[in-house]
DNA sequence: CAATTAGTTCTGTAATTACAGAACCAAAAA
DNA sequence: TTTTTGGTTCTGTAATTACAGAACTAATTG
């Protein structure tokens, strides 16, 4: 049997963020948007990620411009409070998903133009580069087709 | 009528060479992996590699290892010669898109792992970081549909 | 029109990366 | 047995990254 030993909200912070850090970010970055995910209230002030986070004014500017430039981060405002309340973007991912998928699809029609420029001696290296090219190519539009699927999907449910 | 430039074999491993970077790998291992695609015949040797992407034998020796470690390289012999040739492995993109599944079904599951922790003050953003949750774990599923699918097919075919 | 607040931007630096060059080494060839 | 080949590994470094800390600034508040 498994114990299913309760993490401490640090401790998220950091699994989460690590994980962030694997798709591409930094470790601010992670770690920002990790605490932002555990966060409760779901949104926070400026001030109160560099406390919690322990990290400078500029690490934490710059981490947010960045994230909320890719639309993983936005901010709302309260009323009579001139902060900033900094909360995840919940599409964001979608977006960074397709994004990813894009330059996928890129890499495919590089990968047919480099075929288009090959001799035609090596039948065999040729056909698996295409096939290659292919593969890429369906599973654009298998993710495509499943965005879809996901967007009806929600658009009935809600 | 768009003028279809015809790119010269070094343009190609730019090209490639970048979008690979940009799949996370270092430059050297962007540039070799580029070179493989592009080269007739598609195995190459330690030398000829270092020679035709003037880098040193310390950048070549670890990419190489990095890449074939990662099965996107491997190297076959020819009889009565020493040497090693190199090529890519086709089926490590594969491999590669597998990898990054598995990492993204994770960070669902930590998302889920984070939500169980969550108080249920905020139903509004629990109830959208469910979703996101769920819409990793859908397009986990949907993707390995799809890879049994291309599988499917390129038995039938093959 | 000060003083405070909520950040931004600049400057410097510690840590890391990505690689060159040289030393090295095991297997094969001479 | 020495020499050559086909790499690997070690050492040093230039370039880059990721961030701290301080200076700065525009809006707000007193």
């Amino acid at each position: 049997m498994k114990v299913e030993k309760k993490l401490s909200a640090k401790d998220y912070v950091e699994k989460i963020g690590v994980s962030f850090e694997k798709e591409g970010f930094q470790p601010a970055m992670g770690r920002i948007f990790a605490y932002l995910i555990i966060a409760d209230p779901p949104h926070k002030s400026f001030e109160e990620i560099l406390e919690y986070l322990k990290i400078s004014k500029s690490a934490v500017s710059t981490s947010l411009n960045y994230l909320m430039s890719r639309d993983l981060v936005e901010y709302i405002t309260l009323p009579g409070d001139r902060k900033r309340y900094f909360k995840i973007n919940m599409s964001g991912w979608l977006t960074l998903i397709k994004k990813k998928m894009a330059r996928r699809s890129f890499f495919g029609e590089i990968m047919k133009e480099a075929l288009s420029a090959r001799s035609n001696k090596y039948k065999e290296f040729n056909d698996a580069l295409e096939e290659q090219a292919e593969f890429l190519d369906f599973m654009h539009k298998e993710m495509k087709d499943a965005l879809d699927k996901w967007e009806r999907k929600k658009k009935k449910k809600g």
